[in-house]
RNA sequence: GCCCCCAUCGUCUAGUGGACUAGGACGUCGGGUUCUCAUCCCGGAAACACGGGUUCGAUUCCCGUUGGGGGUGCCA
């Protein structure tokens, strides 16, 4: 069989988290069945549906990397055979003319559903009935003249030869009346499979109140979209094994639509967090660059003129250190500026203690004629004045590591001190001690 | 109200009648390595919503209850 799928949003400006899961999910199955994906713009709200909308849709698929068959299909243009087929069920008696009486516009048509059970089978959820009176006639054309959404999905999806409908189980109502429709229409019914929905952590749709609910939220944040798009996959998905970080390739080749839960699934921010740092681990050194250069520019803490050997080595200590590109800025920032901000706490802890400044520039004093000024001498020096003064070298460490960085954590402190340079070093020793000096 | 869908650790999940003292992952807690953090290693706590059936035997099958969600639009 030749499977077809598309995707098929309104362009918002926005693409949903929820949205862009089932897009996946319809790419999956195509692309595993070796079928087609397409793209349906449902753009005929034309206020929303500015040019910048359709192109903010279209960037959000590329950048997750969903690739589409065919030119996207504008269901705007497509108004006048939607109009026309409601005409044909008319006139095949298959839907009537109705004015409410409150519109004072004129007569909408509607489809008179069939008088029996309707039932579908649901590739994930198995047969689904609905019985026949709780299901009400349907309004395919406004009385101003323009077609519901049923009318036009469904037309759209036969005009495109969609074989599999894949969406949100919000749409398994809709369902029993679109094979009404698909009846009525004499085409072929589609298989259809409802994805459950991702929930809020109260359970709730996930909507754009709980923040990070569109695909661009991820973006700005600096995630992967590999990394978002292997957590999705497997939100509601698992291969049936304990695998997790699955690449592209490979979960094409596993997804199995039959595999995919029933139930509800909440967003793991944490976890995908954790997955981000997987992949950003497995980077390749020279995108991982990239990637770091890139935020740092955005933070204006990025000079032209830093050396290539430096960023290599700065680069190498937070390596492992990293899990999502932005976590540059907040734990290696003062790599790249004298204005680092320090941490109270670690500042009360480390530098406003008791002779702990004291015992901070006896160290600077010896680090003034250190030469060369590298992790085997500037540990030496460290851990013999740690001796002589009676203090474990964590008292000479944490303030030095505190001192010149701000922070109470870090990279290997000598590999740390040893890039930063000496002069650096004893200047920000100084200055540390200077500002935080109580008999100044 | 009526109709439909759903229900395993905090979260994502494995599990399709016995291999389950219910497995893995994230998170969390404790320990080890270490100058801190991260990594890594070891270990712990943590779940089958409830009640009835069916069966020699139910997390697994059926029914009900409860809870959550959706629909019941001239919204999509």
């Amino acid at each position: 069989m030749n499977v077809r799928t598309r995707f098929a949003p309104s362009p918002t400006g926005h693409v949903h988290i929820g949205n862009i899961r089932a897009a996946i999910y319809n790419w999956l199955f195509a692309r595993h069945e070796g079928g087609q994906f397409l793209l349906r713009i449902e753009d005929t709200d034309r206020e929303r549906s500015t040019p910048e909308a359709i192109q903010t849709l279209l960037d959000a698929m590329n950048w997750i990397g969903l690739d589409y068959d065919k030119e996207p299909l504008y269901q705007s243009t497509r108004i006048e055979a939607h109009l026309e087929a409601a005409e044909q069920l008319l006139s095949k008696g298959l839907a009537y003319k109705e004015d409410k009486g409150n519109t004072g516009q004129g007569e909408a048509i509607v489809f008179r559903m069939p008088d029996k059970d309707m039932v579908f089978h649901d590739k994930m959820k198995g047969t689904l009935r609905k019985p026949a009176e709780s299901l009400n006639d349907l309004v395919l054309v406004r009385s101003n003249g323009t077609p519901v959404f049923h009318l036009a999905n469904v037309l759209d999806d036969i005009e495109m030869g969609i074989t599999h409908v894949i969406r949100g189980d919000d749409h398994i109502e809709n369902t029993y009346r679109h094979v009404a429709l698909y009846e009525a229409l004499d085409a072929p019914i589609p298989q259809f499979a409802h994805l459950p929905m991702i929930v809020n952590r109260q359970g709730k749709p996930y909507s754009k109140r709980d923040g990070d609910a569109f695909v661009g939220d991820f973006r700005e944040k600096g995630y992967l979209p590999e990394a978002l798009f292997n957590y999705l996959t497997l939100l509601g998905w698992s291969p049936g094994d304990d695998r997790e970080k699955i690449s592209r390739d490979e979960t094409i080749s596993l997804f199995d639509i039959k595999r995919v839960k029933s139930a509800p699934a909440q967003m793991d921010l944490d976890k995908l967090y954790w997955m981000n740092g997987a992949y950003l681990q497995a980077m390749p050194n020279d995108q991982f660059k990239q990637g770091c250069i890139a935020v740092l520019k955005k933070q204006g803490l990025w000079t032209e003129t830093l050396s290539e050997d430096y960023i290599d080595r700065v680069f190498d200590l937070m390596r492992e250190r990293i899990k999502c590109f932005p976590d540059i800025v907040s734990l290696a920032g003062f790599f790249f500026t004298e204005e680092y901000d320090y941490d109270e706490k670690a500042v009360n802890k480390r530098i406003k203690k008791e002779g702990a400044l004291d015992r901070l520039l006896k160290l600077k004093d010896q680090f003034v004629d250190l030469a060369p000024f590298d992790v085997e001498t500037i540990e030496s020096v460290l851990r013999g004045l740690a001796e002589d003064m009676g203090i474990s070298p964590g008292g000479l460490i944490h303030p030095v590591r505190v001192a010149t960085s701000g922070l109470p954590m870090g990279p290997s402190l000598f590999e740390m001190l040893e890039v930063l340079g000496k002069d650096r070093v004893i200047e920000r020793i100084d200055r540390t001690s200077a500002r935080f000096n109580p008999n100044r």
